[in-house]
DNA sequence: TCGGTGTACCTAGAGTCTCTAGGTATCGAG
DNA sequence: CTCGATACCTAGAGACTCTAGGTACACCGA
């Protein structure tokens, strides 16, 4: 009767999102970083700019998947927001988790 | 000095685009067709409604990577908007089908 | 004959997201 | 003193997805 779709919509519209989940899954991180590592670790293939990560970290924490709070590294360097898995984002991760490699699973069999 | 990536910006922007030209790779098919074929094939897990999939279709023959003709079933049956890759498609295909496999790998290995 | 279902196309508009292109502030190196 | 790195931020344009309809015809069952 209802469908099962977990992710709202499908993937992909907030399939960003997911990846920011599955990294502050791992551990805490900040913003800065998270474009640096995701950078890095994709070795390019995944290349968010900033202005798609911060405004992307402020929804889920507006939505109540993370949490964040600032701070004080010293000796002049900014401060770090830097944000963590709540409960319901870990749900939320593990809900994504299935969702991604059911569409990745579908995806690569139309692209294989 | 320029960047590498075929997709315009990134992934997932036109993700479903891509999609549609990896159905259209392997054979014509018609609009109508490709909702259900996604849906079966897939087993619920690309469920793309039809306003999403005929505007779509719109948009990659307009931008010259598909190309469409009416054909004429017969017997007081709806017509078919039959698509086809053009050469553009083809080669966006090539192009989106790497950038398919390093964005899912780099996925993977955050949400693995 | 009337309503429902299936085929097959279409669109307007709301909502959401991504990205560009800036901006702030401090520090250290050259 | 200018440049790059660290860290955060935003406004606005543009693009896309989805909902919720609509058209039109044929067929089937009651």
């Amino acid at each position: 009767m209802i469908d099962d779709r977990a992710t709202g919509p499908q993937l992909s519209r907030g399939e960003f999102g997911l990846l920011l989940l599955g990294l502050l899954g791992r551990r805490e991180m900040y913003g800065y970083e998270i474009v640096a590592e995701l950078r890095r670790t994709s070795e390019g293939a995944i290349d968010l700019p900033e202005g798609t990560v911060y405004p992307a970290l402020r929804r889920l924490e507006r939505d109540g998947l993370i949490g964040g709070n600032w701070v004080e590294v010293g000796s002049g360097a900014p401060r770090r927001r830097y944000y963590r898995l709540t409960l319901d984002g870990e749900r939320a991760l593990a809900d994504g988790r299935k969702d991604w490699l059911r569409f990745r699973d579908a995806a690569d069999a139309v692209l294989g």
